[in-house]
DNA sequence: TGTGAAATGATGCCAAT
DNA sequence: ATTGGCATCATTTCACA
């Protein structure tokens, strides 16, 4: 990882079906020596994946909400890691500091689904209270992970 | 958006540099009309960018927050939205209901440069005061987006 | 790492549905 | 309005220096 493929990576994150000609344009190499180095870096899960970033209202998922999650005692990362590997509408969450355990990010078809993933949540063992946010109007979406 | 479109954005979900051609054999197109399909989603805004997942921890990008925001009186979504963009360690933000006027995520290289992010959206304007919750570890990342 | 050649894929046009 | 096929052009990919 040295400036090179970093460079690369910003390039790649800006768009993801650049050349290899014009990333090499931009970094100063060949094509072959830009391709080369994509390679490594995906061998080696510096770049986990190439995708697409999809307006979530077209993709009928516009419906989101953050929940801080209270548990019973203390839970283990993993167990809490259990729990909401099971409930598909939970796209991000982590443990915190601070008076809540954890937080987690939903998102939706629509508020109904999404009342039915938390009470999921809300039931799960261990888990004590919940305390959600409902996403009202997007503001920022640098989707750069 | 029809079945076709559909099936175009899954394939593009997980890889976004597949060929027309194999777009093509797994959703029943040609690889000319995919192209075309394609280009109408880019222009159209469903596909928003091409885009990589890089590996947070690689990338130097490791430390996380989730920070309520409580603003002062009555603050425009795009008034918040024009300080949000100010600050690049800030990778996700939505106004939310709730005490909350808007929950804001961020990701920084370590704990110093998340502190000084968070100081600068601590004395924007209109901003009354934030409460952070730093993500001690991270339980899911269903990076669809 | 770069160069250059061969393979592969992208792109635009046209006739057909 | 949208498709498949084709011709052309660009890019990827690989062997070798």
């Amino acid at each position: 990882m040295d400036k090179l493929d970093a460079g690369i990576i910003d390039m790649l994150r800006l768009n993801a079906r650049a050349g290899y000609g014009d990333i090499g344009d931009a970094v100063g190499l060949s094509a072959s020596a830009v391709k080369r180095r994509v390679d490594r870096l995906v061998a080696s899960g510096v770049i986990r994946s190439f995708t697409i970033q999809v307006d979530p209202a077209v993709d009928g998922m516009g419906t989101e909400a953050y929940v801080e999650l209270f548990c019973r005692g203390n839970v283990a990362p993993h167990e809490l890691k259990r729990i909401l590997s099971a409930i598909p509408e939970v796209v991000d969450a982590g443990t915190v500091s601070g008076s809540a355990d954890a937080v987690v990010h939903m998102r939706s078809r629509d508020i109904h689904s999404l009342e039915i993933a938390l009470e999921r949540l809300r039931t799960a063992t261990n888990i004590d209270n919940t305390r959600s946010s409902i996403v009202l109007s997007r503001l920022i979406h640098r989707r750069y992970e």
